[in-house]
This record gives structure tokens, sequence and C-alpha cells, in this order.
DNA sequence: AGATGAATTCAACGTGGTTGAATAGCCCCC
DNA sequence: GGGGGCTATTCAACCACGTTGAATTCATCT
């Protein structure tokens, strides 16, 4: 399979995906800044200038692996039941998806690389306002919902990355239950609460 | 005052300070990956292998700078008066040290940098849990105060990096008063409320 | 004066993101 | 069915970066 002369590569069109592949995991395991656009094009067995070709630039294959990683569907299941309970179904929800091996490190890698590449800041800025916060707001009951609705995301996100990304004692070794308990009731007074 | 010939140049020893001035003015100016080594030597006038000789690194660069960059002694003063109104009291202060021109550039840059280099993380680890939630937790009634501390600074961070990393809206437009209303209750209950 | 050690520079290595030109295969149109 | 053009793909190179090792200069101690 290995290609030994220049030039395209006959059969195989899928290389874009396999190039994604590779920098989804790259990204998701060693972060932003220890990913190379090298080492991702050494392990989809290509040539770092195609990574370029298709992507634009590194930035630009960040955006494109992990656009769409952030964990939408998981957090809405928690918006069905009574709203009074919102706060704790979210805060529980939240933390599962932290949790999950499945979701936890694709937020971790954005998360954790907000401050390293602008496609990272603006995925987590259009998930918090669009994708979390816009459907947060439409089940809310009172005022300011869209405001309600901010103001519960960074409560969630600051205890997460108090937990996960510091791992700042005693934050780091509390239970989910014990977090649920403490951090719901402040989640459920942005949601339903009175905000002066 | 250039150099021309190798060796050390007499008279000043105080190179290493102006590389700290200069280092400190691009983290802050620029974040920990944006700036090179190299630049900072060219700022202070001094070749790059002297940066290594004196810090070793650049995380170390980025460790003698910052370390020591955190508003301590500006968050103490909210912890003195009524324990009843001291979260309102924590919120207004933390939001006036990310806001200072002062404080508020470094603050952003080690928050900013956390997941880019191992100092910046260490560093705010030991501003959370040593230098705000230790004194914090001393001028506290209830029980677990180290954990209603900790509950709280994670708060108080969730608020800042929505507001001031991301800048995410309608966060980012609030008024400092409309963000103490709203978020101060919370944090008054981490301090002194009922955690379940 | 000589030795010691720190401050300082220079040159080099390896790696990284990015670029520009070149080639190879595919599809469309005449 | 042959040529033009588009896209996938590679190669070689550039420049900047972090880091290293040896060399040089200066101040200080003995």
């Amino acid at each position: 399979m290995e290609s030994s002369k220049t030039g395209r590569r006959p059969g195989t069109p899928q290389t874009k995906e396999a190039i994604l592949d590779a920098a989804i995991a790259s990204f998701v395991e060693s972060g932003y800044a220890a990913t190379t656009i090298r080492g991702v094009a050494r392990a989809a067995d290509v040539d770092p200038a195609l990574v370029m070709h298709f992507f634009g630039s590194k930035d630009g294959l960040f955006d494109a692996a992990l656009r769409g990683a952030m964990p939408v569907r998981e957090l809405a299941v928690a918006l069905s039941g009574d709203v009074s309970s919102l706060g704790a179904r979210l805060t529980r929800r939240y933390l599962e998806v932290w949790e999950s091996p499945e979701t936890g490190p694709r937020i971790r890698a954005i998360v954790g690389s907000i401050a390293s590449t602008p496609a990272a800041a603006q995925i987590m800025r259009d998930f918090m306002s669009g994708e979390l916060a816009t459907p947060l707001a439409k089940s809310l009951p009172g005022d300011q919902p869209e405001r309600r609705a901010i103001l519960a995301a960074a409560q969630l996100m600051g205890m997460a990355f108090a937990r996960y990304l510091l791992a700042v004692e005693p934050m780091a070794s509390m239970t989910t239950d014990e977090l649920v308990i403490s951090v719901g009731p402040s989640v459920q007074r942005y949601l339903t609460g009175d905000l002066g």
C-alpha cells in the first residue's frame, strides 16, 4: 500500500478522512501544542504538505477535527423533565459528559486549547452561546433566559475547569453526587431563581 | 550600548531583571505560544542562550516571570467585614482584579496559558488552593471550609473565564453590578449556605 | 598572579509550520 | 480519442523556534 513515486495515489480518496482521524487522535491525546502536522501526516501515511493543502493551517486542522465534538445531544437529554430539578440534572449530565471516555477527552482537548488557538475559543463560544444556551433558554420560564443560561453554563465550566483541568483539591476528589448536591442548587438558582 | 564582541558585558549585572521585564511584557501581551525566547532575548538586547542559562527553559521563564503575579493581597481585602456579605464583596473584588489594567492582563496571561505550559497550571493551582482558598477557609464559620472555598473559587473562575477569555454574550456586556447581584449570592451560598 | 566561577556570546542541531513548484491520475469537452 | 484542466499528492526548501555545547570575557577570591 505504500507509494514510492510522486503524484496522486490512485484509488483511495478517503485520505482526508484518514488525516482527520489521525488529527483527532493526536489532539485528544496530546493537546494542541504537542500535536504536529508532520506527526499527523506520518500517522496518516501522507506528506505534511497534503495536510496543509486540505486544511490550510494547523488551526484549520484543529477546527475541522474538533468542531462538532461538543456533546450537544448528550446534554440535551437533561432538558426534558421537571424544571424545578433541572439544575441537578444538568449538573449531573455535565459531569458525566466530562467523565465519559467517549466525550470527555474531546472536551478536554477543546477547552484546554482555548488559549492556544483561535479555533478552540470559537468552537467553545459557539457551543456555549449557540448550542447550549439557546435550547436551554427556550425551556426556561422566567425573565432574561439567555442571561440565566449563560450564568449556569459559566458555573458549570468553572467547576469542570477546576476539577478536570486544574485538578485542584479538594474538588478533584469529590464524588459526582457530592458535586451535584453542592453545585446543582446554584445552577438551579441561575435557571429559575431570583437574580436580583 | 550594543555589544559587538563576545564575552560578558561589563558593568550591568541587572541583565536578569531586564530579561524578566521583557518576558513579562511579552507573555502578557502575546501569550505563551506567541512569546519566543529569541524575541525576549532581542528585547533585552541579549543572546537567546543567556535566557536559557538563567531560566533553564521557556517554561522556567514563564514561571519566573509570572509566579507571584496573582493578586493575593488585592483579594484579601475583601475578607475583612461581615461574613454574611462576603460573597458579594469577593465577587466584586474579583471582577475588579480582572478589569484592572495593573492586575488584569497578568491573570489573563496565566489563566490563558494553563493548557500551554505546566508552569501556568501549577501557578494557578498554588493560587487557588494555597493563596486564595486557605485564608478564605480560615474566615469561614461553617463545616468543610476548604471545600466551600474551592467551590466559590471555581464559580468565580468560571465567571471570569466566560466573560474575559471567551467573551461570550450576554455575559461579556453585563455590568459589574449586575454580575455581583447575579453571582454574588451563589458565592455566598458556597461560603456560608447549606451544601446538602 | 593564578585559579575559580559566573556572565555572556557564537555556532550548530533538530524540529516545526508553511510554501512553491512539480508530477500523476481523473474527468469533461470537442 | 486526445487534449485541457482540475485535484490529489509529493518533494525540496525556507525560516523561525527551543535547546545545547563549547568558547570567551570579566570579577572576585586566594
